[in-house]
DNA sequence: AATCTCTGTGGCAATTTCGCGGTAAGTTTC
DNA sequence: GAAACTTACCGCGAAATTGCCACAGAGATT
């Protein structure tokens, strides 16, 4: 995971930088976000409403945009939508807390993804981080199989890597997502030690795979202590059983 | 584990050699997975690129197939999909370091293991024995009859080694998944108490097979005293007759 | 510098698997 | 019938595997 984030985060720092477009009237915080995504190798350029965003979009090319929901004139999500017809650029949208509506209208308006105010910097780094890996051949349209795993009350949404509650994201880390990730290519599938150890880069002799499953199901799991989807095949390895429906 | 491993190796030593067929456009990697399979034991055979595959797997049999991901032209993951529709045979996947998504598009195109280069000769060789060894029962071509033998309510699935009650499956241990598989691959056949030793790794002398045997019955037959399907024939071994209508 | 989060490690408990000894029960042979 | 085999199967303990807690160290963030 050291080395999977290492490389992750070397390999948007390497080559040409990414270009962010950060559409937000709250000068503070898109300074804010300007300068974190900045420190992380991003090239960044701000807007301070829908009419100056889309200025900077016909004057330059950019990778991914930001955009505040909440914003005087034209609102976030009108921009979006807009936006969604004429360009095929990844979208990340900024909520505010309590605004359940925002974030179904905004996935509704073809966001890539989301994030509740407040949030930490590294989150929205990590979101950006993984909608532009996962968009990188977004050329393709659809027509595949359904991208959500059922977990109960919980599903995880592949292709975005969130695990969600309703239609809340639960907070997932590296490893998590990691692990997540391979199991939701192969679901019901029993994958060895082995490679499981390999991919979130762990030596298969220590205990580390053990404790990142038990975190895992902590969060996935009614009852951790009887575990229903994220199952251990003994002698073999682990296996993830969605819900049967989907 | 250990019974199990011995066993593995003389049957690969042993036997017609197992044909692999390598799939990589580096030469001198190719021909050093070749050498180093040929010390082995396997018979290989290499392709430079994904058409010179087809060719070669239009010509001849082969019992597993090694691609490299990263190749110019069509590239190692496409033709695993498309192979993963007309045949059936067991596919080891080469990826590069630090390149997740390969691993997770293999697994979804259903690869039986990958690995991730650079990799030690050793690995790929005991990575291979692992697949073969699972996959045998699933080599031979089509037209055979349904993989399921029935015992009452419960059934077998041999090809995917899982013992089915309805569509819910019932835990089995490795040694209860040998002695089916064996059983299972000679229906009705006697075997003798030796070949089943052999197969679950345990002195003749001892009692181990009994006890196997044993709890066997418990987990497949009705009355397991009085054994209906898992017979034994006195002073020759054991034998499994499946419902006769199947 | 202080704090927080993520992660692996070491250790220990719990679970599961497995083979052996011993004994009962059944079969064949004489 | 009785001896000689062969199989059924209960407990037990050893070994392997997994569950999981507490802790420390590394990085990131403030």
């Amino acid at each position: 995971m050291r080395g999977e984030n290492a490389n992750t985060q070397s390999a948007e720092a390497a080559a040409e930088a990414r270009h962010i477009l950060v559409v937000d009237d709250d000068d503070r915080l898109r300074n804010l976000i300007a300068r974190y995504l900045g420190d992380k190798g991003y090239r960044v350029t701000g807007a301070k409403d829908a009419a100056n965003a889309r200025a900077k979009l016909a004057g330059m090319a950019f990778d991914l945009i930001v955009v505040d929901v909440m914003m005087p004139g034209e609102s976030g999500l009108e921009l979006t939508r807009a936006l969604r017809d004429t360009l095929d650029l990844p979208i990340l949208m900024l909520t505010a807390m309590g605004e359940p509506d925002d974030r179904i209208a905004g996935l509704e308006a073809g966001v890539d993804d989301y994030l509740t105010k407040p949030f930490e910097p590294r989150e929205l780094v990590l979101r950006i981080a993984t909608i532009l890996r996962r968009a990188q051949p977004r050329a393709q349209d659809g027509s595949q199989a359904a991208p959500l795993l059922r977990f109960g009350s919980l599903s995880f949404d592949r292709g975005r890597d969130l695990l969600l509650n309703g239609d809340a994201p639960v907070r997932l880390t590296t490893a998590e997502t990691s692990l997540l990730r391979i199991f939701g290519a192969a679901p019901g599938r029993t994958l060895g030690r082995d490679a499981l150890c390999r991919e979130i880069g762990a030596e298969p002799t220590g205990r580390a795979l053990d404790v990142q499953i038990i975190r895992l199901r902590r969060k996935i799991e009614t009852n951790p202590k009887e575990p229903r989807y994220l199952v251990t095949v003994w002698g073999e390895g682990y296996a993830l059983r969605p819900d049967p429906d989907g």
